[in-house]
DNA sequence: TCTATAGTTAGCTATATGGATAACTATGAA
DNA sequence: TTCATAGTTATCCATATAGCTAACTATAGA
């Protein structure tokens, strides 16, 4: 198994794509196959196909072939760990002594931008 | 302003990364100079700016330069932009009536690989 | 058995990324 | 006013990424 850094590098890259990212709205709903899925893009099958290896080697989906039809289904887990990750610097932030103080200062400005 | 896909994309390709992910863990914790951010990190100061640069553009950090120095600090909002689509992705899977069985059989799966 | 369907494999290209060094600017301190 | 500190700018390089086309394999259906 990848360690935890690693796993998180591969996470957060595969997501750093709206074409990926769609993908895994579309799966978050349900499994589906290649066709399916790439069906919106105006992309070569091929290209698409290298976004599906992305999210498989991240461990953010996962698929099987049954006769020449591919199926893939999203691993919710995966996303799991990146939330877990934010969580912990939410959690950082929040416990600050000083956060309110930035918070204000913080609000000022984009007021000031405005 | 961006538009929020744009913005998804910038903020995860951010976190993909070990070093700029450790100097976000470190800027929730408190806001830092360069210097004293670029320390732990083996790197040509030209090559750890570039990863500040990175973080800066998409909204993650903040900073200001006050004489010589540098100031970065986080700013929370953008890691609620990612928190958010996260959860939704999350909502749209535990909302499907195959959730269930997804789950069992992913569980004898994990099981089977051990 | 032929043919269409559903992917796959093998290359190619342009651009982005993550690193480096060298040389520079600006500011604080002695 | 000289010197060290704290960044900055300019260039360069190797590798990764995201796209493409062409040609292929394997299976379902007529």
């Amino acid at each position: 198994m990848d360690n935890y850094e690693n796993s998180l590098d591969s996470v957060f890259h595969a997501l750093a794509d709206p074409t990926r990212r769609a993908v895994i709205e579309r799966l978050s709903q349900k499994a589906s196959t290649i066709s399916e899925l790439a069906e919106p893009f105006n992309m070569a099958l091929p290209s698409f196909m290298k976004h599906i290896g992305v999210l498989e080697k991240s461990g953010l989906i996962d698929s099987k072939k049954v006769g020449r039809v591919r199926t893939c289904e999203i691993k919710p887990e995966a996303l799991s760990a990146t939330q877990t990750w934010l969580d912990e610097q939410r959690a950082l932030w929040e416990g600050r002594t000083d956060r309110l103080a930035e918070y204000v200062e913080n609000l000022t400005k984009e007021e000031q931008s405005k």
